[in-house]
DNA sequence: AAAGCGCACAACCGCACGATA
DNA sequence: TTATCGTGCGGTTGTGCGCTT
């Protein structure tokens, strides 16, 4: 049963708003309120309008103190360590910025702010209609219709989403070490309290103004990052093994039960989905999870982590199988993935053309890294993308 | 000059969730 | 317990303007 419209959408005017609209619904909450109700609030004061139309307008342009134009220097940097850090939540980035709404943040980033600093022009409409062939069929070869199934179609395209996001994160956070400096190697307690180690600037920030942050924790990849993965068969067959689908149906319940995985029939399953900054908990989960199921292309063995899975899923969503070299993996060019510190190499603007054999989660006194190298062995040098204590 | 294109901003849409009857 | 309602949120779309070809 769907849910009663929330207005009668052929007599509400839609569009933008006029000078006397304004007028009337800023006089009006100005003086009563809301009175609680933005859906019978248009018809007390005579606006053909819809309810949530007439509570966007307030939030988003007639709210007293709301700041139009530039972002300063000091609202970029923030805007871009919360997304780092929590992703388009673009509510929470708002409460930081006083005057500043989601909306008006949402749209500098998209349209601004992801150029400026990812060096990216956001795909235009009239691109987006006629796009990737590999997003265009599906998401590659993970699926290839819409809808239907349990997690294929809007689970696949959700995961490739969130994977983009992803790394769209980690090359912002590349971009800003560039920028600023430091360490790349972040770490990240078990514990939950005191609060966990987050990107680095981020954290001074998030201190300051956990006050301000809605709930008692603090906002973190670890959270809500349980995402649907959709493998085509061919995968999960030669992840699971040569013994056919009741086969990998058993060995899916092991793994399911020892790594927290709830595996559903061949061809989709439902992971947990490794955040950035997962607790080393979270990172022994996936060591079981990804040292038990040899990885397509021949990736596997112990001493992956979360890193390596949230790469792997966007390898995987954007090129299909990834492997090393020897393993007769597909190696895909990423033009995207920078060298941040490329001045520390001949060739600055060197560019991770390949994770062959590179991207690799290693292990050095208790910390883990998910690093990557060029291929240009004479120059070989590795790129700590992030990485985690045990 | 005109069509095409990119960009920025405002507004809309649909979903999720909590409150409540 | 369940259906309904109101709200909040994030993603997407509409539209106008300026620039380019």
């Amino acid at each position: 049963m769907g849910r009663a419209p929330c207005c009668d959408k052929a007599s509400v005017k839609k569009g933008p708003w006029s000078p006397e609209e304004d007028a009337k619904l800023k006089a009006y909450i100005e003086e009563n309120g809301t009175g609680g109700n933005w859906i019978a609030l248009p018809q007390k004061i005579g606006l053909k309008r819809c309810g949530k139309s007439c509570r966007l307008r307030w939030l988003n342009y007639l709210r007293p103190n709301i700041k139009h134009g530039d972002f300063t220097e000091e609202e970029e940097h923030i805007i871009c360590s919360l997304y780092i850090s929590i992703g388009s939540r673009w509510s929470i980035i708002a409460a930081q910025l006083p005057g500043r709404t989601d909306n008006d943040i949402k749209n500098y980033w998209n349209t601004k702010l992801k150029k400026k600093l990812l060096g990216k022009r956001a795909p235009s409409r009239r691109a987006r209609a006629n796009q990737d062939p590999y997003l265009a069929a599906g998401g590659g070869n993970m699926c290839s219709t819409s809808g239907g199934g349990n997690s294929c179609g809007g689970a696949a395209t959700a995961a490739q989403a969130l994977s983009a996001s992803a790394l769209e994160r980690i090359q912002l956070h590349m971009r800003l070490q560039g920028i600023y400096g430091g360490s790349f190697v972040c770490t990240n307690n078990h514990s939950a309290a005191p609060a966990p180690q987050q990107w680095p600037k981020l954290e001074a920030l998030l201190h300051a103004n956990k006050q301000l942050l809605p709930g008692s924790s603090l906002p973190t990849d670890a959270m809500a990052t349980t995402v649907s993965v959709h493998q085509p068969q061919h995968l999960v067959d030669q992840s699971l093994g040569a013994g056919g689908a009741g086969e990998a149906a058993v060995q899916a319940e092991q793994l399911s039960s020892a790594a927290g995985a709830d595996y559903m029939a061949p061809g989709s399953f439902e992971r947990q989905k490794l955040g950035f900054y997962s607790p080393s908990a979270e990172a022994e989960t996936a060591g079981v999870e990804m040292s038990s199921v040899p990885m397509a292309g021949g990736y596997g063995g112990a001493g992956f982590g979360p890193h390596h899975d949230e790469l792997y899923d966007f390898l995987y969503s954007k090129y299909g199988p990834v492997g090393g070299l020897a393993q007769g993996g597909h190696i895909p060019p990423l033009p995207e993935l920078q060298c941040p510190d490329g001045a520390a190499v001949a060739g600055a603007d060197e560019k991770f053309s390949t994770w062959a054999a590179s991207c690799d989660y290693g292990t050095a006194a208790g910390h883990h890294q998910l690093q990557g190298n060029s291929i240009n062995s004479s120059l070989l040098h590795d790129y700590v993308i992030g990485g985690y204590d045990q």
